[in-house]
DNA sequence: GTGTTTGTGAACGGCGTGTGAACGGGGGCA
DNA sequence: TGCCCCCGTTCACACGCCGTTCACAAACAC
């Protein structure tokens, strides 16, 4: 996904925390030139600016992004509670705002609302791992960019380990998290589910289920840290 | 002016002094029926719907106001903040919203954005997918070009699907999302349309709209980016 | 070498889904 | 007011996928 315009630079902490905390990527401009020479090949996604330090400057930040021959959009704009007045006569420089103090949620619903509003769709949510992609939204997988065709048990099975790598999991454990507390069957029933995963995994990711003997499995390389 | 509609009757203290203050004439409703009998001749300006006493009737009344033959426009939601959650996949049901405890002044000044921005039409009329083009004015359906005879649930339910193209729905997501919260049937009912869904979509088509076993119903393509 | 643990192939059976058909309520029309 | 058609809903049944289990072979530990 391309990355959000942000201003000032530095951007607010509490911004910068809030995007990273949805998952958008993001750039940081001081003025309208230094966007456009950081600006990446396909372009902004959108833009957040916060007029809470330097009310002006934003409000000229907004104005050039909007004469722009693509004008950029959409474009939020962070606020102090003061200074709502300050929107009169400025309702063609941005299309949505939010008041600090602002809550990262917040941000993340507006940032959602006005993708959906233009018509850019929202970010699937994503597990990755190496190679590995699960779209948790679709029910589909791929590693390498070679789709999966797992059954339900299947994913869901690699789901868990995949949003887990590197720790060990007994059968039991596996049982009673992904097949449910209340399941009442054999252990071995993991083992066949596991293999049917390597072996559509390919030979050559097969490897990323290890078996940790007398203990149970793993996915992905052991952590040393943490 | 035309008066703004209220959800829910009595409409919040807070909300209304908020109103009376900004100098925007409002009546309240406690239900989609009744807003149309005290509706003016003229319409209704817009909406400001408050979920924070009873969501799920929020919630429905919204839903209420956007299936008119004439959608509701502009419409404001009022929320909690842990109710952020709720608007997620509910994107079309509003087009601002406002979290408490919320200042008199935002509530303004985001009334008047709203205005000042549905002036211009902002709202999508079309729904396209590949060859798939519904016409969301004349409630109108066609594929490849060649018109679809469909009836109101599977427009609705093509609908939904169509605006959300690649995510997987389950049989009770459906059911709450396009036959409403309210509803208390038996999920084979999203089978059976599904099914005549399919066929009138024809052989070439029907693929559009694929089962994940154990899951639900999946339309169109999932998409690994953006 | 022996015992335990895991991989492998195959078969059973349940459950989820597709399919055809029938019911019944509501709206249009006479 | 009565009729009839449309359409949303529900039911019964069949089919096939897939989760589960088993028996046996292979691998590892001691």
């Amino acid at each position: 996904m391309e990355p959000l315009l942000l201003y000032p630079d530095p951007a607010p902490p509490v911004l910068a925390q809030a995007l990273d905390l949805a998952g958008y990527p993001w750039k940081a401009a001081g003025s309208p030139d230094i966007a456009i020479k950081i600006e990446p090949d396909d372009g902004w996604a959108g833009a957040v600016v916060s007029a809470e330090s330097d009310p002006e400057g934003a409000f000229a930040f907004c104005r050039a992004l909007r004469k722009r021959d693509l004008p950029l959009e959409p474009l939020l704009l962070l606020l102090n509670a003061e200074q709502v007045g300050d929107l009169e006569l400025r309702e063609d420089l941005f299309d949505d705002f939010c008041l600090a103090p602002s809550h990262p949620r917040e941000i993340e619903a507006r940032l959602k609302h006005l993708f959906w509003r233009t018509g850019r769709g929202t970010r699937p949510e994503l597990v990755e791992y190496g190679p590995l992609v699960l779209n948790l939204e679709t029910y589909q997988a791929a590693i390498g960019g070679r789709p999966l065709d797992l059954t339900y048990m299947e994913y869901e099975l690699l789901k868990f380990l995949g949003t887990h790598p590197g720790k060990v999991f007994t059968r039991e454990t596996l049982l009673s998290r992904v097949w449910g507390y209340e399941y009442y069957g054999g252990a071995r029933t993991v083992d066949v589910h596991v293999r049917r995963l390597r072996a559509k995994l390919g030979e050559e990711h097969a490897g990323l289920i290890s078996t940790v003997r007398s203990v149970g499995y793993r996915f992905g390389q052991a952590r040393w840290g943490i």
